[in-house]
DNA sequence: GAAAGTGTATTACATGAATAATACAGTGGA
DNA sequence: TCCACTGTATTATTCATGTAATACACTTTC
């Protein structure tokens, strides 16, 4: 079962995208399996304190992507190939990083900089 | 008067805090120094292609920030003393940092793996 | 088979973001 | 002084997010 412990939900974004992409990183980190159950919708909108309904959104899209699989009656469940993991590994890493590095440009940090920053805070926080 | 040429509008966060964020990047920059008059709301609400009110906001909130100063019927300036400047500097970099590398520790990338990110992309895009 | 839990769907509502159309008062330059 | 431009404020509307309350068919397990 796919645990939840290391979310947070972060105000700002749609709580249904937070979701959606705290299990698509969990599934790039090897976390997340190729198998693995996922909490029900009304078992994980009560322990994140949310409607069943934004849970739903969120595994909606996880289903049309062709990440998850769900048949009615029974727990939803990760579906992964080695191809579809590299793919999605590539598109958000590459969107985050670059994300970051916009913001730390038009800070006028350097690519140095950038570097110290890493060390810096890298180590904080689990 | 402070160019808006390099502003990017991204879809997902409000426009107004997109706004407000450039503004404040760009003093962190310095390429918006004490002193610089801001485009109207009139005007840059134009050149984005949203609404008056929408500048307005930012603006007002840039405002209540102590960053700029506006005064009904003459254009808005830019305010910044150093200790502002160091304030903001710090509190922009170490969130932006940390939210980049949450979100690549979510993903299981290393903090060796984190600098190589930063060296492939940093020469993408001015 | 019965019961509990599951996925799925529908409808209604509340809220905030953003748009839209104004209106008014103050500033600055011709 | 006059006029264009400025900041400021108000009201109404649209849209997406999130909530709420259901309902129904299916599965899993006892």
């Amino acid at each position: 079962m796919i645990s939840f412990e290391n979310f947070i939900m972060t105000d700002g974004s749609p709580i249904y995208l937070q979701i959606l992409l705290y299990i698509k990183r969990g599934i790039i980190a090897g976390i997340i399996c190729d198998g693995d159950e996922l909490p029900s919708r009304r078992v994980l909108s009560a322990l994140l304190g949310v409607n069943p309904n934004t849970v739903q959104k969120a595994y909606k899209l996880l289903e049309d992507e062709g990440l998850i699989a769900s048949r009615a009656g029974a727990k939803s469940c990760v579906v992964v190939t080695e191809q579809k993991l590299a793919e999605i590994r590539t598109e958000l890493l590459e969107a985050d990083a670059k994300d970051a590095i916009a913001k730390l440009k038009l800070m006028g940090v350097s690519q140095e900089e950038a570097h110290a920053l890493i060390d810096k805070y890298w180590k904080e926080e689990a």
